[in-house]
DNA sequence: TTTCTTTTGCAACTATGTTGCTTTTTTATA
DNA sequence: TATAAAAAAGCAACATAGTTGCAAAAGAAA
């Protein structure tokens, strides 16, 4: 990796830190890395292992709670139980995320994607029933996959 | 509750077990009726307190991926990273669940239910992109808590 | 009833997630 | 840039969730 790709990346990490009022640490930078460098969601043990052995497990547990609170990544659900976490767009806030797009889990490769330009549909429910947020999780084969 | 009422589910059970080949057991039939009973869907947990501690846990474990498999009820992801399960309807079989319906999770009395009759929409997705199960969890307020 | 098959329960284990507390690191400020 | 206050990390211990192998028990079939 050349150097001024990875200064730049250091940049922006210690801006999006900053810009939530955390401290910029070593883990948070490691694992805001860790997503900056991937298109994909990932568990919490991809980043474990990925981080490689280098931070306490509870130390990203908590560093992921801490950005989920801070809306700079949100949950996906999946079938298979296991939360990914995934970078939000910049219009999530603090204790507020707007996460209106749909999410792929690719069945072949088992990647996770924010597919951040398909929307949400507007879903219809019975009489009594109101809506507050709703999660679309599609099921199939990725792109890369598809080839 | 009246006989005749209880002799008419455990008939309905008994068929339903005999119909997927599975040996009609004490768990499978109990499990079964908490199923029957309510309207929502069941967490592991719940299934676990319900049945009054009478079962080992890993026979509920077991008894619901048999019924997984079986196409006797299906999973429903939710954000707090439990799965639920719920009945499924007759269209189920083995091995190939159709479960084509919208689910929703209640955030004031957290019960989860499948609304059978609103189906999931189809979704556009990029170029690329190939669709093979589609879910949809709606969280909001519920029928009851809304009154 | 007896035999064969399926299921259960138990024990032990792995994985996942949480909490309290001490030490270390970071930040703000002098 | 030294230092005090605040924040975060690491550690230990615990809690919960889920899995596996195997022997005992229950169910099905004859």
């Amino acid at each position: 990796m050349p150097k001024q790709a990875s200064i730049t990346i250091d940049k922006r990490i210690a801006e999006l830190l900053k810009r939530n009022s955390l401290s910029i640490t070593d883990s948070r930078k490691k694992i805001l890395q860790l997503f900056l460098e991937q298109t994909g969601a990932l568990a919490h043990g991809d980043i474990e292992k990925r981080a490689g052995e280098k931070f306490d497990r509870v130390t990203v547990y908590r560093t992921l709670q801490t950005f989920v609170d801070k809306g700079i990544v949100h949950t996906i659900p999946t079938a298979d139980n296991s939360i990914r976490y995934a970078l939000c767009k910049d219009e999530c806030s603090e204790g507020h995320h707007h996460d209106h797009h749909v999410h792929f889990v690719c069945s072949t490769c088992n990647n996770t994607y924010c597919l951040d330009d398909v929307v949400t549909p507007e879903i219809k429910l019975p009489k009594g029933y109101s809506a507050e947020q709703v999660e679309v999780v599609v099921e199939g084969t990725c792109k890369n996959c598809n080839r």
